[in-house]
Order: C-alpha cells, then structure tokens, then sequence
DNA sequence: ATGAAAGCGCTAACAC
DNA sequence: GTGTTAGCGCTTTCAT
C-alpha cells in the first residue's frame, strides 16, 4: 500500500520520530541523519498522510471559500478574477483551498458547519456578505477565523477586504457629470448586498455634490432587466425627460443593459453613456467597449487569502479591515458627449 | 476543545463504538439507543472529525480538481459554468472539491502528486487536457482514479466527458455554408489543446464535403490576436480575396475577434458573420449577439463528477467515454447574409 | 541528537 | 445488540 513514515524509518535505520523532525524541520538534528532520511525519502517515494497529520496536529493547512449561491453571482466572472487571486495566494502559502458550496441557505450554514466542526478547515472566505448575515454569526459563535471579501454593515471589528465602493461609485457619477450629464440613473443589483447599497450612496452623493436631484424612478433594479426587462427599459427611456447616461452596478449587468437599450433603439454612447463597475476582462471587449471602474479583482482575492493566512499564523491585526484602491477607466461607453 | 465520540458516548451512557455505528447507519442497532445517541450528539452539538475518520477509512470524501494553469483559460465563464455543474453534483453526493492550483507545470505536478500520495483525495478531475499530458501518465502510473473533462488524443479507455466537437465545428461551418458563405476562416485556440485540432478538424469536414478548399492563410491563432493581433486580422481582411465568415474556437476568442473587426472598419454581420462554441451567457448579451453552439458546459461539469463518483463507487463502467450533445444556436453575428 | 511510548478521533474486527 | 481492543499515520513529550 502507501509508504509511511514506518518505511522510511526502517530504511534509514532511524526511528519514526526522527523521520517526523526531519519533515519539520527540528534544529537539532544532525546532518548526516537529514540526509539518510531525506534519501530513503526520495527512494521510496514517500509523501506525508494529510489526514494523520492534521488529526495529530489540529491543523488542516486547507482554507474553506463559501461560495456565492445565485447562479448570477457565480458565473459572473468577477468571481472567477477573485478565485484566481485566492488560488495565487493560498498555493504560495502552501495552502489548500476547500469549496464550499450550497443551494440554500440552511444547506450552506450546515456546510460551514461541517466544515469548521468536522475541522476541515483552518479558516473561512466568506464572500460578498449580505446584511445581517447568519454565516458571520455562526463563524463569530464559534470563534472561528474568517475573512470577508467585502464588508459587514453591523459591524467595524470584523477582518475584511474591501474597496471604497461609496468613493468608487462617487467618481463613476462625478465622470458621467463631467461629461456633460445632468440626468443620470442607476442601475442596482440584488437590494440585500452591502455592495449595492454602498454604490447606490456614491452616486446619490455626487449627484448631490453637483446640485442635481435624485430621483428614485430613475434607479432600476437587476430584476426589471430581467422578465419584463425590456419593457421597463424602453418605458423609462420613452419619457420625454429620460437619463442621458447610467451607472452601472458591475460589468455584466452592463451588459445586459446595453443590449437592452440597442432594442429600444438608442446607441450608446452616442444617446446613452454608461459606466460601470469592476473592470472584468470582457468590458474592454465589449462593443462599445465600457467604461467601468477597476477594483483590482485579482488582488481583492489575493489580499483576503493573504490575510486571513495571517490571522491563523497567530499574529495580530493591528488593521482590521483592509481598503483597496480603485481607479475609473473611460472606454468608448461614455466618451463623447450626447448631443442634448 | 471539541466535542468527540467519547463526549457523545459518556452522554448516551454507551460505547464509542456504539455511536460509531450509528453514525454509519449500522443494521442491527436498536431504536432505543440510536435515539438515545441521537440525542446526546444533539445536545453536544456533536459533528464527526473528518480527519480521524479517513484516516482509518481511507476515504476522504473529497475529489480534487486540477484547474487549468493559464489566465485565459481560467477567466473564462467556460471555467466558472463548468465548475457550477461540478459542485452541484458534488455537493448532492455528498463530496466535497478541493482545488489544486499551480503556476508551471513541475508544479502542478507536484500538487497533484501531494493530493494523490497525501491521500487528500478520493479521485481527480483533469480539465481540458493537452496533447500527451504527463498528469495522465502520473496518475495512470498510481492507478488513482480520475475522469476527463475532455478527451485523451492517445488513449479511448480513460474515462472521460466531452462533446463532439468535430461535429459540433462540422455543424457551426455548415450553418455559415447554408447562409451563402463561400470564404470562411477559422480562428484558432491554443494548438496543444485537443479541443482546438477538434473543432478544426470539423471546420475541414464541412469544407471539403461542400467542395470548399482550406485555405491555410485563413486560419488564424488565438496568439495573433493578442499584441500584434488588430494587425494581423486587418491585413487579412484587407485582401482581395478576404473570409466573409469565421468559425471562432469560443465566445470569448470571439468578442476580441469581433471587436478587432470593428476597428478594421468592418460589420458584424454585414460585412463578416461570426459563428463560435461555448454559449456563455455573455455571448447573448454581445451587440450583436454572437451565434455559438451551446456544449451544454453547466451538464459537462456536472456529468464529469457523477462519472467519477460512480467509479469510486466501486461501480463497472461499461462506457468509459460520455458525449454530451450540442446545439447551434443562431444570433445576429451571422444571420443575414452579406451582400457579395 | 535520537528512541520509546502515548495518543489525536475514529472504525472495525472480535468477543459476549 | 453492544462493549473491548487494536490500530490508521503522524507528532510530541519524556527519557537517555
């Protein structure tokens, strides 16, 4: 069967326990040992038991991601930037990464559950948090080490990483105004997110900002551009007084949104500008290509990994929550100025 | 510290073993005492350390996934729709994924080796496999179980999922063929990938059987559209003789593609109509909507672990290679026809 | 510097 | 039906 330590102590004329110190390294072992063992290693192909080690040693080297449950925000690529991140940076610490998934939200609490009771993981991403979310509760009950990726509205003390996306949506607007705009609306998703609500302030901020008031029959949900879709789109944009331009809570709704406005006959950006948020691969694609706000998605993933490997590394976060830097990148979905 | 069988044991007023069994759902048990047991695990908030437990079980429950190591194969939605059929199949048998990343390919290697020899892991899925893949000779050499998302060019009895994808080019070439399309280039992925001499492989099928002559000058490599890329499609494009219609290897090749033939000053599909593979979401939200023959990516994710897990199971399987269908699924990139 | 022994939490014969 | 015992492969005192 496998070869175990047994194997390469009997090999190297050594005992078992001298075969464990060379594998971790013991100072006080002689080289002549270190090599012995380390040949009998090499020859018998041995590889240390994951699972006998972490019985004995509590400690998994393994960190646990909890997915995000809607198909939208899966196959948004987004997460696939951020997943790479984390991958990046889990591997290079020598970690593992354990996915947790779940269709509903008892089966990913009974997820996290296993998961953190079973001691699968040493620690948790929890990713895009919702308000008053019962994960965190759950992980704070049993004081198990997490890392948000984005951040909580109820509380300050939680370690997370996060952009300033009220100050990313504040430029996205001030952009749109710069250019000219006077009539401006807002695209949002999913209401629950902490990260919608925080864009929908930016923008109401500089609105504010420049004088222009908000008005809440120009701010459109995900789930109109669902179903009936096109026609809220083509409502709002047949009014005599409609938005000239729209921010847009991230790429992919963009997407679709534009489409949405090609149908109702207008062209972007010649009648419509759009700017949105994230900056993922296809935005610069796209045709026209977008203007969106580059968050650092890589990095986002990369830095919550980053962290929370240094929570279970024991040491002391002197700074909870971690902000990233953003920066607006203008493409052809709101350069030139409409005619208006 | 945690809670442990023992707990739950001295609780329930009987044997380590005893719970063991019942968590094993054993036969002969009594009512009585499996409620008794129930209960104690109950008020103890018991949950079983999976470590100890595949330790001496051997099996950990878990499947491990090689992801892909490039950035471009990674970010595409392809990636993250697969990975959802995945964990969906994963999860409702019960089994949970753990990612292996790598940057090289001695590294992957060596991650791989670590899950299989440090047995992480009950069995593996290998994405999108290259001519000659060492993984395969690794694993094939520890006759550790494993499936194919893909197909091996050298060998028919690995297990393995895939679609056609000759027939799927075959059937994409056609459709352009039947819109009048006498000129058709083909834009390639990574020539080391299987599914890139598939698809082109069908592209050749379709031409020849309508008594069109491949042009070698009219296929084009996912790498020249990177830097030098605008120059390469408009040079192409700016011959006499140019393609009016392309098949793109996928829908992200495709939006770049079309993006460089708007900059060339061509339409879309006016001037040149596009037909690719995949039938990512975005692809329907492209302007114009790009025609793409759906592969069902969701389902092959799915398919690929239930395969496993069916052989893990200890199950005999009788068809080792599984072909999903595929569909065309036509949109604006080359629904009319152009006007030569 | 190295070996012997105990034990991490669980399962699986083997008894009764 | 249920308890007792012996490990799974590893780490870690405690000796020497």
């Amino acid at each position: 069967m496998s070869v175990t330590i047994k194997d390469v102590a009997r090999a190297a004329g050594v005992s078992p326990s001298t075969v464990s110190r060379v594998l971790s390294h013991h100072p006080k072992i002689s080289p002549a040992t270190v090599r012995k063992v380390r040949e009998a290693m090499e020859a018998l192909g041995y590889h240390p038991n994951i699972m006998a080690k972490s019985l004995v040693s509590k400690s998994t080297q393994t960190i646990g991601l909890v997915l995000p449950r809607s198909v939208e925000e899966f196959v948004n690529p987004f997460f696939s930037e951020v997943l790479r991140g984390m991958l990046a940076c889990a591997q290079s610490a020598g970690y593992d990464v354990l996915m947790s998934s779940a269709n509903s939200r008892p089966e990913e609490l009974e997820s996290v559950n296993r998961m953190i009771l079973g001691r699968r993981v040493d620690g948790i991403i929890l990713m895009a948090p919702r308000k008053a979310d019962p994960l965190v509760d759950l992980l704070l009950e049993h004081d198990f080490p997490f890392v948000l990726l984005g951040r909580s509205l109820e509380r300050s003390d939680l370690l997370c990483v996060n952009n300033n996306n009220v100050q990313a949506a504040f430029d996205a607007t001030r952009h749109l105004i710069a250019q000219g705009h006077e009539h401006i609306g807002f695209v949002s998703g999913p209401p629950d997110m902490v990260v919608s609500e925080d864009r929908l302030e930016g923008y109401k901020r500089a609105l504010a900002e420049a004088g222009l008031p908000f008005r809440q029959e120009w701010v459109m949900t995900a789930e109109m551009l669902q179903a009936g879709a096109f026609h809220a789109t083509s409502l709002m944009m047949s009014q005599p007084e409609r938005p000239t331009a729209f921010v847009v809570i991230d790429d992919v709704i963009a997407f679709g949104f534009i489409r949405q406005l090609y149908e109702a006959g207008m062209r972007v950006p010649d009648d419509v500008s759009v700017v949105s948020f994230n900056n993922i691969m296809l935005s610069e694609l796209s045709n026209p290509p977008i203007s969106t706000v580059d968050i650092g998605i890589y990095h986002l993933g990369y830095t919550t990994v980053q962290l929370l490997i240094r929570k279970l590394a024991g040491e002391t976060i002197t700074q909870p929550q971690i902000v990233l830097p953003h920066r607006l990148i203008v493409r052809g979905s709101s350069a030139r100025q409409p005619d208006a």
